[in-house]
DNA sequence: AACGGCTCTGAAAACCTTTACGCCCGCGCT
DNA sequence: AGCGCGGGCGTAAAGGTTTTCAGAGCCGTT
């Protein structure tokens, strides 16, 4: 495959130049397309690129270009399947327009997540997606303002994947899940199937997502004309095992409950077998939904009942929202729909039990 | 939060190194710490940078050092549980170093992945990961002998996670699971439970790594003293869905075996529905096993014995094999080991069909 | 007192590309 | 024939940082 001298050191334009018998400015013309070179001259340039190998040095042109084509995004952690949804989704709609996709992993530690939206500041990245919910308390806001303005006086754009907006004017657009209208129509689901008690199993007090999705949940209680006592909600927070210790305990409180809204679809999987453990069958004994619709949660026994919250989308709307209308975008607000996924987790309630 | 004047405009060391009432040469010795300043000047320095809010030019600085601590992780991708423990390997060992970590997902096209390695030779990274198993044919051998070369010509360096080097010295790392030897203990462990006819499903000819978890299953059926003609490999492919139809068509064709090794996990998980759907129970009538451990396999149902390799754990080896020595590194192959973890889906084949 | 060596610092080059500016030439119009 | 215009192309500057080289000042030694 043609490689003719790649001697030691990188190819320069310089090289490319000398040998098609032209400058660099021209050369440069020539690869880069922007400006117009007569065809000749442009083929002899992209000739000699090819037989010395050369490789553009991004940095130089990046230097002298101002900014450069990349996004970052920034997740808790990258194996779980949601957040993986998400970063692909980013991922596709960069590669799409020739951009680089960096991701972050924050682990949760916002420690972590300043330094990369530092390392994002000096690596010249155009577009800051930070997503998941957070604990909206003083010092995200702060934070969150604080990115948001270093990243506007870069001209970069901030984006905010269900997670709020520390304020109307701050320079950042968010686009989230409609998350509470999503537990409501779940909840809804779960309410014409006959259930009265349903138990919300992964509240995260201050979490954003989870407070909307606890709202929903209430919301459909009242819909249904249910009393707010009606509402019973176990702070387990998310994740696998969070939702297997929960459910456990839970069964060895109560039987006061006829179904399990879990907070997300990990939790669920946990609830599942804490509950399959506790010798209780689903959805005949208990029925049990979730929240995102993660890929495997149609292997789940039974299969499972949730939200499907398009997550790929998410990240793609993230980035084609930004880079639409730079101008309109800041201080926006998108919110993506949701729908329900019936699968067999849901039945009618016990007999003995219904009421 | 202290932000002075953040005028238009990026804040360049020159302005900080004015500020501070030294030259950029003291200023940049002060912000990198590369070479000694009196304590007083570096503290003046520091000062000067925070109060402008200095963000240092990662091109610049790439320019003029040649490379930058960049290493990218090129996977098929990201939603795969499996690939994404890898990129969180990566991400994590590169994020200890201080690298940044860019992720690339070709959807498994050859042409995507030479435009991102070609992307990355542009942008200077210093490590390039390619992970997944591959059909090794004449295209494929080609593709990475060139990525090899034009990589290191250029002084980064390839690692292969899971697939072959196609040459023994070609400047590339091999490092990978010892794929022959999981599949042998875990088909050991089948065998052991009393099992004699083993279907291994989800079969890729060609493949390296699933040919090698075949032949692991074939040597310990030979191990144990059976015919070669006791192997049956069907060749559906991995993913969930190529596992739910596989086993769908093989129940209906066949009674003829009391166990499944599933080529990995997914594949399993698909085997795992098609058996409950066809009324089948694991592992009463019917035993399982799978590949990789993903986070959700104990989960299934029932939880799956599986061999677990350890992902994430493969992609910090990558990065930290290739950073250590770069010299002896190149063409050097290194097995990471797996375990079996013992869950609930193999038991004793159904009395009467045990032989 | 002179000199060697050390520390601190600054000027300037180098990294590679893009682009503003301007030159030269040829063509068409008057 | 002269002039204006525009296409093609080269020169040089700019972009921000690191690093080399060398100068300056100081201390300790002879």
């Amino acid at each position: 495959m043609g490689n003719d001298m790649v001697s030691k050191g990188r190819v320069t334009i310089r090289e490319v130049a000398e040998r098609a018998g032209v400058s660099t400015a021209t050369a440069s013309r020539a690869l880069s397309g922007n400006h117009p070179v007569p065809p000749a001259t442009r083929a002899r340039v992209l000739r000699a690129a090819r037989d010395l190998d050369y490789v553009a040095n991004a940095h130089a042109r990046a230097l002298v270009g101002g900014g450069r084509k990349m996004a970052a995004v920034v997740v808790r952690q990258v194996t779980s399947p949601f957040y993986a949804q998400v970063a692909e989704g980013v991922e596709a709609e960069a590669a799409d327009r020739g951009w680089l996709c960096v991701v972050g992993a924050t682990g949760g530690d916002a420690q972590r997540e300043m330094e990369f939206v530092q390392l994002m500041r000096e690596e010249g990245a155009r577009l800051v997606i930070l997503v998941g919910g957070v604990v909206e308390d003083e010092a995200y806001r702060e934070r969150v303002a604080h990115y948001a303005h270093a990243l506007d006086s870069s001209g970069a754009r901030l984006v905010l994947c269900g997670r709020p907006a520390p304020g109307p004017e701050i320079p950042a657009l968010v686009v989230e899940f409609d998350n509470e209208a999503g537990a409501r129509a779940v909840t809804a689901h779960l309410l014409s199937a006959g259930h009265r008690r349903i138990v919300f199993l992964g509240g995260l007090p201050g979490n954003t997502a989870l407070d909307a999705r606890v709202a929903g949940y209430r919301a459909a209680l009242a819909d249904h004309g249910l009393p707010p006592e009606a509402a019973h909600v176990v702070d387990c927070g998310l994740g696998r095992a969070a939702g297997h210790r929960a459910m456990t305990e839970l069964l060895k409180r109560t039987d006061e409950f006829t179904a399990v809204f879990a907070g997300d679809d990990m939790v669920a999987a946990g609830a599942l077998r804490a509950i399959a453990d506790a010798g209780r069958r689903v959805p005949d004994d208990i029925s049990v939904v979730g929240y995102n619709d993660i890929p495997l949660a149609e292997d789940f026994n039974p299969p499972l009942t949730t939200v499907r919250t398009p997550a790929e989308e998410l990240g793609r709307a993230a980035v084609r929202i930004a880079l639409r209308d730079p101008e309109h975008a800041a201080g926006a607000h998108h919110l993506l729909g949701t729908h329900i996924v019936v699968r067999e987790s849901v039945g009618a309630p016990p007999p003995g039990r219904a009421l």
